[in-house]
DNA sequence: TCATCATCTTGGTATAGACCAGATTGCCTT
DNA sequence: AAGGCAATCTGGTCTATACCAAGATGATGA
């Protein structure tokens, strides 16, 4: 680290306090202003080195409350089919899940794309804020053929939906195809995340097929960008 | 996208620009003070209005020498043990290798516990800097079992490794185990690619095992975070 | 012809303020 | 005790300006 620069000093300083356990996972840093005056800079310089460790996933942000120290990443692991409970829960995190909204709507042509379907299908949309720790991670959008699910809405809609499928309409999770990006947070995406509209974060979209390889749903994760590592193996 | 603030309004002034073709791929934005002044605003509101569009990959810097639209992302899939150089002309793009270092050193703990080595054990560590259409977009370094390689360093190492292996060794890529992150580009890294330190960024690393199930080799892929977007497929 | 050096242009870093808007908090009223 | 309101705290956005360092360029000289 380069540390012939106020920013290069700033970044290392907060790095170390932040290693050596002084400011644990969680801990909230001081506020902008003070750091400038502490440092002897600016709150411009001190918001480049707070981006700087945003960007790496040391630090956290939430929109006008604070800057945050951020826990370890959650392990992701797409080829297991793991569900978000389940594997918070293995990793010794406290997942929740709560719905913002669950509706029966005309399917648009994108994700007619994705699910192979006819125009004007129905479709299941979720959307849902998923947290660990009571930290939110994570933001996603489900889209489901309703006609391989009736009245899916009846059910309780913030647990897993692999679960709901498995015990409800005897249909598990086969075969999975996803794409993984490094984007911009959308602006629901964002403030649902409680950061800045353009803000780091990684979308991971899936297409599911059920045990007869019939597509049933395909989903948008919208994931703040330090939350997690995907990992993967494969022979 | 919020057009009440100058930031918004410059956004989305340049990302109309972009999608609509009048700035190409791979063509270079105004200078950041000819911007200010075209939108009668200041360079530090221009850079967070491009530094957002950069999170966005849809355009990327090049330090000191201007901001150019990002062309299409290369698709690449871990789970395929497709080379760079296969991967980059199927998708029709020219790829390049330039060997920066080659060298047999002691191994590291770190690379000793990945490649399940004794303590003194040799490596070759490779680095290298990965482009495509004359765009560096992938700095990657190999740690090298030395002793299943003998005289490894002899050959061209500009070309895929894994050809390599193949054709002077018997030797195929035959597993892989990968973890991705999002990641502010280190010091290295980002000055092979030619961006500032801390800038956004994909880590990939991977441990591959041959045919034997033998581990043969690790390596730190870091990617520029717009140039990939990661897929792949499982049962 | 080719290497070198000065100059210009570019983004990178920095100062020193200012106002806005959402989140939090605690008092004050009912 | 509960609700509402205002003060205060936070980060978000912005102006105007300055100097630095590396890349690009073209004139100069061997």
């Amino acid at each position: 680290m380069d540390t012939n620069t106020h920013f290069g000093r700033i970044r290392q300083a907060l790095e170390e306090q932040i290693t050596s356990g002084v400011l644990p996972p969680g801990a909230r840093l001081p506020a902008e202003r003070l750091l400038s005056e502490r440092f002897h800079t600016t709150r411009v310089t001190v918001r480049g080195a707070l981006n700087s460790l945003e960007q790496d996933g040391i630090i956290y942000r939430e929109d006008r409350r604070g800057w945050f120290v951020a826990p370890p990443r959650l392990v992701y692991n797409p080829t297991k089919n793991a569900n978000f409970h389940q594997m918070a829960a293995e990793q010794g995190y406290a997942p929740d899940t709560s719905l913002i909204e669950a509706h029966r709507i005309p399917s648009t042509p994108q994700i007619q794309q994705m699910l192979g379907l006819p125009p004007l299908s129905q479709v299941y949309r979720l959307r849902r804020l998923r947290s660990i720790d009571q930290r939110v991670v994570l933001f996603v959008e489900n889209y489901i053929r309703a006609d391989y699910f009736p009245d899916l809405l009846d059910h309780d809609l913030s647990q897993s939906l692999s679960t709901l499928y498995q015990e409800r309409y005897q249909t598990v999770y086969q075969h999975v195809a996803f794409q993984l990006y490094p984007v911009a947070l959308p602006e629901q995406a964002a403030s649902q995340l409680k950061v800045t509209q353009g803000s780091a974060g990684l979308l991971i979209s899936r297409v599911n097929r059920d045990q007869s390889n019939r597509i049933i749903d395909c989903d948008f994760e919208y994931w703040r960008h330090y939350a997690l590592v995907v990992q993967a193996e494969t022979t």
